[in-house]
RNA sequence: GGGGGUGUGGCGCAAUUGGUCAGCGUACCAGACUGUCGAUCUGGUGGUUGCGGGUUCGAGCCCCGUCACCCUCGCCA
């Protein structure tokens, strides 16, 4: 800490030690406990950097010794004093300033504290409504702080490391169009152009593009998002992105920068050198090995197709699914056979919890045979060469899933999940990958096929031709996830940059050249001149950085966070509008609006 | 929008099959105390058990509705 403790004060709490003995000090800060002991008495006066031991006895005046007795807890106060070595036997060896204390001289209340609403301890057990309406007693405590303190020094790494790297940063507006995500806007009501509306980013899609047509080169932001969804223990209605998009690259360009940054946030926040390039995985082979296009590399299980054995066992679940064309796939667990008849039946109901109609199991003895439900289906040659696709042997549990193809693999994920979890197998360091060639389109319902991403994300240029024949099963995009431990920590794609590919693209998600003039006049404009060939990336930052600080929620890294009902506690937002303001805004309440009350005006 | 969980003094919790069970800790207030350190001791204030309705002689406890929060499915690149 390289400024000034303040003009109030001449040290901060924190940092008083043996060699501060003798000084006089000014400190300031908010009074953390307070022992009086009639002749004498203690307080613990707390700032950003620490706790401080105050003491008042013979050596102070009579006045100071009866105040600080009287104290609140988080009455904020200034105490000038002299720092002493505490005596033997009355250190405290827990507390960084523990060997010494300050003598009052002077004690003067800055100010009142009524009785607080929640208590400023670290391992405060308080409802989190609570801790909202009141955040700026909640970020007293220390480990909300230290919240603050890693994020601003995240913010920071990246910062300077895109810098570093060459990049600009650039501010895009908050006032704006609707952006391509496909999420519900947030609207703001124009008062200049009553009925009209601007939507709030979903992100700065379209500006970050536009910047490389401005030939900005390299651009990063630290971006808020804003997305009117539901939410969820991992979202916020609005929430931080690092953006960033580069032109004249290709995949691994961006994947190398990207790297560096991970890089720069885990060198300064731990000390700890990532081993780079990160791994990387096609979507395509992700699915294959492990059901999931963000799979956790430290669990080792692996997804086993068994397509061509499983119609040879006579076995009426796998024969019905295989006849309606479905999917057939298993999981060998090494050692599994240890595993309790209740921790399979918890891997069984994972199966039904994620959609599935369970899991059919066995397990593998020593003589190679298979014990359990399915075990008796696991005879001769066919049952043998369904083990041996598997690779099973002796101790060993299989697991094998059937069902429709979009079911099966969501069933296989979570079995994979759950076995490994079971089995404590997923351990080891954190491993970070990247899944490339994502599909350009996903199966939404059977034989309904939507975009995946934004529409100018760009095909791989070999499935080109079949896109322009119309078909949308298996064409790949050059879009890509960042994966750390089966967490998606962001994605990106290169872009579309060409007339024609792009007009090929609306036509597949089934925008008419009108429609998407419309939607996306001013992009398509912009690449009337010259557009640069450009992609990028983005990594929302409240999920890693909860991840990273090891907080127990995505609000924990967020200084004022908004509920699971997008309502922020302290403000009371959203309020009621007023009137007047409506009136000027030319807009009017419907019925339904109307009816809605504030439960409670604060 | 669907499902699940929670809701008792400011805060954390308790209350047997529905029957003196509205109690404990902490904070708060008053007092005592020369070395504590999330001090201790004594005494005290404080609750229409989220809200509305119902069942019952009787409801914190059972039923219905509703609100808020949390988790989750849908939704969200």
């Amino acid at each position: 800490m390289g400024t000034s403790a303040g003009a109030a004060r001449s040290h901060r709490c924190g940092e008083l030690r043996a060699e501060h003995v003798g000084q006089e000090v000014v400190l300031c800060g908010w009074v953390q406990s307070r022992r009086d002991h009639g002749a004498v008495a203690f307080m613990d006066l707390r700032d950003r950097y620490g706790l401080i031991q105050v003491v008042a006895d013979e050596d102070s005046p009579a006045e100071s010794r009866e105040f600080l007795g009287k104290l609140h807890l988080e009455d904020c106060m200034q105490v000038t004093g002299t720092v002493r070595m505490r005596g033997e036997g009355n250190r405290n060896p827990d507390r960084a300033t523990g060997d010494v204390e300050v003598v009052a001289k002077k004690v003067e209340r800055l100010s009142i504290a009524k009785p607080v609403p929640i208590e400023i301890l670290d391992d405060l057990d308080a409802p989190e409504e609570l801790r909202l309406r009141y955040r700026y007693l909640d970020l007293r405590r220390t480990p909300m702080r230290r919240f603050i303190e890693q994020r601003t020094q995240a913010n920071h790494a990246i910062r300077s490391n895109l810098v570093e790297q060459g990049f600009v940063e650039v501010e895009t507006p908050m006032l704006t169009k609707s952006t391509p995500e496909g999420a519900r806007d947030y609207l703001v009501p124009s008062r200049m152009k009553a009925g009209h509306v601007y939507a709030l980013p979903q992100s700065p899609q379209i500006f970050k593009q536009l910047c490389m047509v401005a030939g900005l080169d390299r651009y990063f932001q630290i971006a808020r998002c804003l997305r009117d969804e539901d939410l969820r223990a991992d979202r916020q209605p609005e929430f931080t992105q690092l953006d960033l998009e580069m032109s004249f690259v290709e995949e691994e360009d961006v994947f190398q920068t990207v790297e560096q940054v991970v890089a720069a946030l885990y060198q300064s926040l731990f000390g700890q050198t990532l081993e780079r390039p990160f791994e990387r995985m096609s979507y395509a082979e992700a699915m294959r090995r492990y059901a999931s296009d963000k799979p956790d590399l430290r669990n080792p299980l692996e997804i086993v197709d068994l397509q061509s054995v499983a119609g040879d066992l006579g076995f009426k679940v796998f024969d019905s699914v295989l006849s309606a064309g479905g999917m057939v796939r298993g999981l060998r667990v090494p050692g599994g056979a240890s595993l309790s008849r209740k921790a399979i039946e918890s891997i069984e109901q994972t199966a039904r919890d994620a959609g599935g109609a369970g899991a059919a199991w066995c397990k593998v003895t020593e003589g190679g045979q298979a014990t359990g439900p399915m075990g008796r289906f696991l005879k001769g040659e066919a049952g043998a060469a369904f083990l041996a696709a598997l690779q099973a042997e002796a101790g060993d549990l299989v697991l094998a899933v059937a069902d429709r193809k979009r079911v099966a693999l969501v069933v296989l994920d979570h079995v994979r999940r759950k076995a490994g979890q079971l089995m404590d197998l997923v351990q080891g360091p954190d491993r970070l990958l990247w899944i490339t060639e994502f599909p350009l389109f996903e199966e939404v319902e059977d034989g309904v096929w939507a975009p995946a991403h934004h529409p100018f994300t760009s095909p791989v240029e070999e499935d080109l031709d079949i896109l322009r024949q119309g078909q949308k099963d298996g064409v790949r995009s050059r879009a890509y996830d960042l994966v750390l431990n089966g967490v998606e920590l962001g994605s990106g794609s290169i872009r579309i940059h060409r007339r024609e590919v792009q007009e090929v693209v609306f036509e597949a998600i089934g925008l008419s050249p009108e429609q998407a003039r419309r939607r996306f006049s001013f992009l398509l404009e912009a690449f009337d001149y010259g557009p640069p060939p450009h992609g990028g990336f983005a990594i929302g930052l409240d999920r890693l950085y909860a991840l990273l600080f090891q907080a127990e929620s995505i609000r924990d890294v967020i200084a004022f966070p908004k509920t699971s009902s997008a309502a922020c506690p302290l403000t009371g937002a959203p309020g009621q509008a007023d009137p007047a303001q409506l009136e000027e805004l030319g807009l009017q309440l419907s019925e339904r609006a109307s009816v809605v009350e504030s439960p409670e005006s604060v």
